[in-house]
DNA sequence: CCTGGATGGATAGCGACACTCTCCAATGGC
DNA sequence: GCCATTGGAGAGTGTCGCTATCCATCCAGG
């Protein structure tokens, strides 16, 4: 265990306390007091540090992915199908966007944006809840500027799943396949969110010249 | 500030505790134990969820944006420069990626990119540190295949800011700017994340035929 | 063979965070 | 005049992600 430890930089009790949460299969004892740790473990404990840490995910949100992984019962298939979901909607999609002028818009412009990309049936994906929502709160607030550049971002979106998908293609393993859909996904989105940063930095610059 | 309370569906003791933390300037007071709030505050609450329901600030990371906001001692230009950065990395920005051939191969990945992008000069902004860390984990379980979809992603992202400075463009109002800036970076991440979700579901539909 | 230090397992504690509750004197409206 | 409501401050609550403490092993060096 100390080895593990010291391959991934991760403390000791934290190790312990992931073994308890089921982030991580126990080694195979060896002993009363001793087992043995693989790379396996390794890769699995990077693997849940990268989801923590940049992925942003909660610990029972890792240990809901991770418990999958561990369950030889299921196919690769049955995997990808709950992993999507399971990183799509990783926490509770905040409040419902229940009443007032500004849902009422949010909910139409989502639809009408569906219907111009094509992507109906996709209306009661957790994703566009998430839509509504923000939509709303920027509609609230009078930012009705954004309505103009949803297009301009859905396109943008669309180039960057297309490149999920390639990447995705030739992957075969189970495990790792699951591990591609989680950490490509949600990695992705900082790593998207750090790119766009850095290019509304640039245009800032010349534009502001300051 | 009953009504405050009805106007935004903010419970009135998360309205005190907002205004403790000065989230929420204090109402003119009209007597030792009445104020009066206005359109303002509506607006500035409304402000102050989305940035927390939808952006994943902290409590305290809002204080110190909205600190600026209520000090009239600062230009927009100021405030729009010290919102950028503060939106940009808004926690730590996890562990630094320190020693390690995967972290050596994101550095240079990070660096040939932002020479291909002609974003030189960008070296130093806090994205870039995000990005390498991300890249390092990537690398380091071994999804050497996202370097070949990182030109496409920096593509998208180029794209959204393009769409980001557009709206920026025509917002003369100090407040609104600070607004615009904050809500547009942290809300449109979620947006993004959210459209490329549901890219993702329509690509995978079409692909897997599941 | 014996002992010291590590191991694994379990339980309890900690610090941060975002609220939420309780109490209080001072109103304001009926 | 009186009683519910208000603003304000302090302490309390629940959750999260560890971290610290204990303890019965057990292996390795002397």
């Amino acid at each position: 265990m100390a080895g593990l430890s010291a391959a991934t930089g991760v403390p000791v009790p934290t190790i312990k306390y992931y073994l308890r949460e089921g982030l991580l299969p126990p080694g195979r004892p060896l002993a009363r007091n001793q087992a043995e740790y693989g790379p396996a473990h390794v890769r699995r404990l990077k693997l849940v540090r990268a989801l923590a840490d940049y992925g942003g995910l909660s610990i029972a949100a890792i240990a809901g992915l991770v418990r999958h992984l561990d369950d030889p019962g299921v196919s690769a298939g049955e995997l990808l199908a709950e992993a999507q979901p399971a990183v799509a909607a990783p926490e509770e999609p905040g409040p419902a966007p229940g009443s007032g002028a500004a849902a009422e818009r949010a909910r139409d412009q989502v639809a009408a944006l569906l219907a111009r990309r094509g992507w109906e049936g996709l209306a009661d994906h957790p994703s566009a809840a998430t839509l509504t929502g923000v939509l709303a709160s920027l509609l609230e607030l009078g930012l009705d500027d954004v309505l103009e550049g949803l297009d301009d971002y859905a396109e943008a979106a669309e180039a960057a799943a297309s490149a999920d998908v390639r990447i995705l293609g030739d992957v075969t393993d189970r495990e790792r396949a699951v591990e591609v859909v989680a950490l490509g996904t949600l990695l992705g989105d900082t790593l998207i969110a750090a790119l766009r940063r850095l290019a509304q930095a640039r245009l800032a610059e010349d534009t502001y010249q300051s």
